[in-house]
DNA sequence: AGCACGCCGACT
DNA sequence: GTCGGCGTGCTC
């Protein structure tokens, strides 16, 4: 390029900031001495309204017609963070959800490596000469104190020890002084490429004349370094030949050795392999589909697949031999599974196949390992991708596969903004990569269903399980029926008696207790008072461990008081059933049965989980008695009997979505019996056997999900129609109910004629949380893309009207494009 | 968001 | 007369 002075080079700049209405690119100069690999995805330090901030570079206009341009200050770490590809999702992402594009570069740009820009102040004087300079402006007295005794402090620092006010009017007035010195700073990544020394041979150490002139100690090392190929870390070296630095100083100081720090990826331990790669021939079924994804990645298009397999029907083995095919193409593949199926086990299934080509990214690791894993992928050292949700985000260069097991699981819709639903992104991913993508589920959403339907994705089915296996017989009980005059059991005669048979066959059993919608809670016995959450509108649950009661929502935890808070009255009472209390009931009628219980209890710790599973695994226990962390996944082959204990608590919750839920969840569990060589049988306890969700598991899913797919439609919610939910929040009561109402009416005016249906406001199911008071407004459209920007519109109106006419303190309004939870 | 400018009450 | 409150405007 001619460096003319008339080439003025510009970039566009997002600025990294959650603000609305400075959600768009802004126009910078890009100086000569600082331009070179600037690129898409570049970070850059750029003034911006009389201070430094952080920006994402997005584009390269030739010339710009704005007077007051200014200068990017300087371009932060060399690399650009991201490709032009990302970049395009993310525009996909930020327009669909509904949020700012700055926020959705943060999911793809590399982990740990978020910078922000910081204030630093320091005395400009000595501190004596400041003080005499500022007597009489408190303020400033207050500031010229501190940073005497810190140094240079952060002016955020500096406002939490004095106040924000005094922090920024003393600092304002002795700057004019000239009596502080102000400069930015960015903070410092999370996560940072490691390096270690390595020794490297050179030709010298293959030289035996020389070598052997060299005394003990050196030629130990150098024989060490040989056998182990002519390079190796330094400490391992030295540690394994127990020789000091000094020795291998002096080698590198004769030419024998090098000595180079290089970088060096973390590998995070997953621990032990339970074994090699089991390579299964594929079954015919199993064969069919895929022929089917092998022919469509051959062919190199775009297309996506609805895998619907039974519970083990196999449908990891399509996974594996479709990414054989796209690896065998040249090409790369992601894996997402729900957080909560993400164990060594699964991962293995990958690994063994794949042996060191699979990443894994969850939420257990480290920053500096996550980092090494993502960079890994990116620089090609690995070619399979294993994750939960985030994974989805791989930056890997050539994808021709995007797997998404469990494909209906909630957990692939993030609950923070962006708040984007993985199974969605990664079709749109695959779309703009020319990639396929396989949804597998036993118990599609019917969203997917409804798009298989359309024609939109391609129905794959293994509608039998591996080797002719037969699906477990279902049995309801009818627990209106069971307690005869006295109290309803918690365990059913019949439960109890297909138990012990199981396990006195030598087989496992698992009992499942649904919690969702049902818990245990504390209970003054004198006033009835229920021990609440202070932050959230729900019960506490109690937890023997420790003898406390925690919130499953915020995390809240107390001890239980040795009288009702509320009246004084007696000790509280549990009521509800726990983990311990069907082990005890269990027990009463199985003596001599051996249990494991899994729940949030008994899975504190990092590993309690894993651990627990591989005990029962190892046939240490006859039963397992869990929560929902035992529903999927699980695949022990001695497994012949399961019993849900209570089928229908979670079908009564205020969620369109609530039937679905418990059909896919029942399901799930049910399809951890008799996945060995045994037949399973599951018993379903339930008050509401004439429910469809609990006829459809005796048979007729079928008709299940046609009724369902029905009543969606005529009451206009997904897959027939866009939902959005309008999120109102406030620490304050009023100021919710207050706001809810304005944004209601704000919304009325700005969708008017667009056909959306508004209802609400409403308070939240879970009407506090975290100490927030929640409102809902549902938006129903017949088409979101029509209504998207009007949506922003309405927020941007909200919060311009809120500065004139506050409703009150920290009000919030966001957006849920295709909500996943109503709660 | 966050920073500066500007116009009004309550201090010297 | 000035100090500082926060309403308002703006960010290449
Ligand atoms: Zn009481
Ligand atoms: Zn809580």
């Amino acid at each position: 390029m001619v460096g003319s002075p008339e080439s003025k080079r510009y970039v566009e700049v997002i600025i990294d900031t959650a603000v609305r209405d400075l959600d768009r690119p802004f126009t910078y100069e890009l100086p000569a001495e600082i331009s070179a690999g600037v690129q898409v995805g570049s970070m850059a330090l750029v003034p911006f309204n009389n201070r430094l901030s952080l920006g994402y570079v997005v584009g390269f206009p030739p010339r710009s017609d704005l007077s007051r341009i200014k200068s990017v200050s300087r371009i932060v770490d060399e690399p650009p963070l991201f490709d032009f590809d990302s970049m395009r999702l993310c525009k996909w992402i930020a327009s669909h959800y509904l949020c700012p594009l700055s926020r959705s570069f943060h999911l793809v740009v590399p982990p740990g490596r978020s910078r922000k820009v910081k204030q630093l102040v320091s005395l400009a004087v000595r501190a004596r000469d400041a003080l005499i300079a500022v007597a009489g402006d408190d303020a400033a007295v207050k500031v010229v104190n501190e940073l005497n005794s810190a140094g240079e402090l952060d002016i955020d620092a500096l406002k939490k020890l004095i106040g924000a006010g005094p922090a920024v009017t003393g600092v304002k007035s002795m700057e004019e002084k000239s009596l502080v010195k102000r400069r930015f700073a960015l903070t410092r990544p999370a996560a940072n490429a490691r390096t270690r020394l390595v020794v490297h041979a050179t030709p010298v150490a293959s030289d035996w004349n020389a070598i052997n002139k060299l005394p003990g100690r050196q030629r130990e090392i150098v024989d060490e370094l040989i056998a182990r190929g002519g390079v190796e870390f330094q400490s391992d070296l030295l540690q394994s030949v127990g020789a000091s630095h000094a020795s291998l100083k002096s080698l590198a100081k004769k030419g024998v050795l090098e000595i180079a720090g290089e970088e060096v990826l973390r590998q995070p331990w997953l621990g032990a392999s339970s074994g090699g790669a089991v390579r299964h021939k594929p079954n015919a079924r199993q064969q069919a589909a895929i022929d089917r994804v092998s022919t469509v990645i051959e062919e190199g298009r775009h297309k996506v697949f609805l895998l619907e397999g039974v519970t083990g029907s196999g449908k990891t083995e399509v996974y594996i031999h479709s990414i054989e095919k796209a690896l065998e193409k040249g090409k790369q593949a992601i894996v997402l599974v729900p957080e909560i199926s993400l164990t060594p086990q699964t991962v293995e299934r990958f690994e063994s196949r794949f042996p060191g080509d699979v990443a894994v990214l969850h939420s257990r690791l480290g920053p500096g390992e996550r980092f090494d894993q993502w960079r890994g992928a990116r620089d090609g050292r690995y070619r399979v991708v294993v994750g939960a949700r985030s994974a989805l985000f791989a930056p890997l260069a050539n994808i021709g596969l995007i797997v998404i097991d469990e494909e209906h699981e909630p957990s692939y819709k993030s609950d923070t903004s962006p708040r984007y639903n993985a199974r969605d992104v990664a079709v749109v991913r695959a779309r703009m990569a020319g990639a396929v993508v396989i949804l597998g589920s036993a118990t599609p959403c019917l969203e997917s269903v409804e798009r298989a339907r359309a024609g939109l994705y391609e129905r794959l089915e293994l509608p039998k399980r591996i080797d002719n296996r037969p699906l477990p017989e279902v049995e309801i009980v009818d627990m209106r029926e069971t307690g005869g005059a006295g109290e309803v059991p918690l365990l059913s005669r019949r439960m109890l008696d297909a138990l012990s048979r199981a396990v006195e066959a030598g087989d496992q059993a698992i009992l499942f207790l649904n919690r969702r919608g049902f818990s245990n809670y504390m209970q003054c016995r004198a006033c009835g008072q229920i021990m609440g959450c202070d932050d959230c509108e729900v019960s506490l649950c109690y937890h023997s461990r420790g003898n406390m009661m925690l919130c499953h929502h915020c995390g809240m935890r107390r001890n239980v008081p040795p009288a009702c808070p509320s009246c004084g009255g007696g000790p509280m009472k549990q009521f509800g059933a726990g983990t311990q209390k069907v082990e005890e009931e269990l027990m009463k009628h199985v003596p001599g049965v051996t249990c494991i219980r899994m729940d949030a209890d008994s899975t504190t710790t990092k590993d309690a989980h894993w651990r627990l599973l591989g005990k029962f695994r190892a046939g240490e226990a006859q039963v397992l008695i869990g929560t929902q962390m035992i529903a999927k996944g699980l695949d022990i082959p001695s497994v012949t009997f399961v019993g849900v204990i209570n089928a229908d608590t979670a079908l009564a919750l205020p969620d369109f979505r609530a039937s679905e839920r418990t059909y896919q969840l029942l399901t799930q569990v049910s399809g951890r019996a008799g996945r060995g060589l045994r037949p399973g049988l599951v018993v379903i306890q339930t008050f509401n056997p004439d429910h469809p969700t609990i006829k459809a598991m005796t048979g007729g899913t079928g008709t299940f999900i046609e009724a369902e797919l029905e009543s969606r439609s005529r009451a206009n919610y997904p897959p027939f129609v866009d939902l959005v939910n309008v999120m109102v929040t406030s620490p304050e009561i009023a100021a919710a109910s207050r706001s809810a109402e304005r944004m209601r009416h704000i919304l009325d005016t700005d969708l008017d004629g667009t056909g959306a249906i508004i209802l609400g406001p409403a308070p939240a199911p879970l009407s506090r949380l975290r100490g927030l008071y929640r409102w809902h407004i549902l938006v129903k459209s017949a088409d979101l893309d029509k209504i998207s920007d009007r949506l922003i519109t309405a927020v941007g109106r909200f919060y311009d009207y809120s500065r004139t006419f506050p409703p009150g303190k920290s009000v919030k309004v966001s957006l849920d494009v295709d909500p996943v939870s109503l709660l």
